[in-house]
DNA sequence: TTGAAAGCGCTAACAA
DNA sequence: TTGTTAGCGCTTTCAA
């Protein structure tokens, strides 16, 4: 059990005093190009790494950062995470990861614990019916994905622009009369925001909408197309969405043996693989992770106060 | 800005030393009960909690451990982990999640940033190809997951049972010609393992055994399906590895319009969905997840050696 | 450009 | 049963 190196082990092999070596570490310039060139050496030879406790002990700054997504296993999620966890770790941030599924206690939970464990800010990756009263104290280290919040930064996706970049689409390929499988509107952004666009996009053809809204779930899409296709209209696509949405939507097409134009949103791997003709929506995820990632170190290192960004939208299509 | 409250404005508080208070907060049984009972009250009302960083640096003990996956979005791993930070956040732990993408030197970057961290401990996702050259200083505080490594803990699947579990339900429900859908040998578990079981049963039950390796992807899935079927063997029932191959599989039967039993292994909740008359084998991730933690936690704790655990599996079926 | 020394908040000997 | 005190490893005045 070797006994780990600490500063003054290294202040002693370079013949130094431990305030050098902390300046060096702390890449302090008022240290002459020799002695920090001899100590840098020394460090990399010796293999030392400065105690994370102690530094945080002393500076009152832990370099830790939450992230609270909703589920880890959500695809569009997890690709967010991807781009915050490339970002923070890089800046030094440690990362605690902890999942929502969906409630504001457990949000609020987290929150809390966060706060006892003194983390220097987090992200929040909103969903339908997030309450953040009482957590004001944390309006300037917290960026909320997904939508807006009043208060807070905030990171969003383009959810009227995918939509109408969908049915722009659509329209050039010659769909004239799209059905919409949309969510309940208790949910801002997947269920308002993309319905209204859906709404202006058949108000400004002049086509007669047709749609249903429900929940999120592969079984709630499967539901939504039935319904739809049932009812006597004259449809000739199925805009989803989401791509959960989509897969759902995707199973009863396939059961029920008909054949339609279908699309979602969200660039998911699965749908692509298994339904490779069902068109859908890049968000941008990977960059909103980045950019709320950005933006909170930004608003942590006390460069820039609270800001609402908002993230281009891509088509992704087979042909 | 409030200033935080220390151990010594508690102390002040009580009208007692911080010695008192420090056992109080590490539960030393030395503390007369109504002294006890009244640093609690003081700690709860002022909303005190100990500084993390002074505890880890006066201790040693950081209260950390890195948890490894492959991949954050995997369906299996992610259930696993959902055990795991259940019973290591109970266990007054941080956990810190990284990724590996299946990449040895990612897994050897994480453990060195973990050693550096001086984390507790770890537990690693392993997949085909792992090498734990040169980490042997971690061999009484980390533990494998999902295949044995010797030298180290770990907490291993059932794999022959998974398949044996199938054949014999298949075999009760009259299919007396499974094909099976393997991956590559250079996978031990998933691939050596679960072969092995399947040629035993051919073996055992005199029929001869009808199938293809390949990778562990939706497509290699679909691939080998396609070929399984298209040479000509009179087969009754598509056994597969693991349900990610079976959606694979899936999808090939589905767009060659064929009709055939099929299985997976796993227990994917969007298996189940898409194709509900699938079967499956639960093999316990979620337990797997809390043995390994509990496995973890009592060997940093010094309170047991190295061990070797298995888990049991389950059918899952529609019928 | 450098170093000595104080102290961040806590725990663990040691004393009482 | 309780308190005093000495650090844990680092950064940061302040002085040289």
């Amino acid at each position: 059990m070797k006994k780990r190196l600490t500063i003054s082990d290294i202040a002693r092999l370079a013949g130094v005093g431990t305030t050098t070596v902390s300046r060096v570490l702390n890449q302090d310039p008022k240290v002459k190009p020799e002695t920090r060139h001899k100590i840098e050496q020394i460090i990399v030879e010796a293999g030392y790494a400065p105690s994370p406790s102690a530094r945080a002990m002393r500076t009152q700054r832990q370099q830790v950062v939450g992230v609270i997504v909703s589920r880890l296993d959500s695809a569009s999620e997890h690709q967010a995470v991807r781009g915050i966890l490339q970002l923070l770790e890089q800046g030094g941030y440690e990362v605690l990861l902890m999942e929502s599924g969906f409630s504001s206690n457990k949000v609020a939970e987290h929150l809390n614990w966060l706060r006892l464990r003194q983390a220097d800010g987090a992200i929040l990756f909103a969903f339908t019916g997030l309450e953040l009263d009482g957590q004001a104290d944390w309006q300037d280290k917290l960026v909320v994905m997904a939508r807006r919040y009043p208060g807070f930064s905030s990171v969003c996706y383009d959810d009227k622009g995918a939509i109408a970049l969908m049915l722009e689409h659509l329209w050039r390929q010659g769909v004239h009369r799209p059905a919409y499988v949309g969510v309940e509107l208790r949910d801002s952004t997947t269920g308002q925001q993309r319905l209204e666009a859906y709404l202006a996009f058949c108000r400004e053809r002049g086509i007669s909408p047709h749609y249903r809204l429900g929940g999120l779930s592969h079984q709630a899409g499967m539901e939504a197309a039935h319904l739809l296709l049932t009812e006597q209209v004259d449809t000739d696509a199925l805009v989803c969405a989401s791509d959960t949405l989509a897969l759902g939507a995707a199973k009863h097409l396939q059961q029920s043996g008909k054949t339609l134009t279908l699309t979602g949103i969200g660039n998911n791997e699965l749908l692509r693989f298994l339904f490779p003709n069902v068109a859908s929506v890049d968000l941008g995820y990977q960059q909103a992770g980045i950019a709320a990632a950005r933006q909170l170190l930004a608003q942590i290192e006390q460069r820039q106060g609270i800001a609402e960004l908002a993230m281009p939208c891509r088509l992704v299509s087979a042909d």
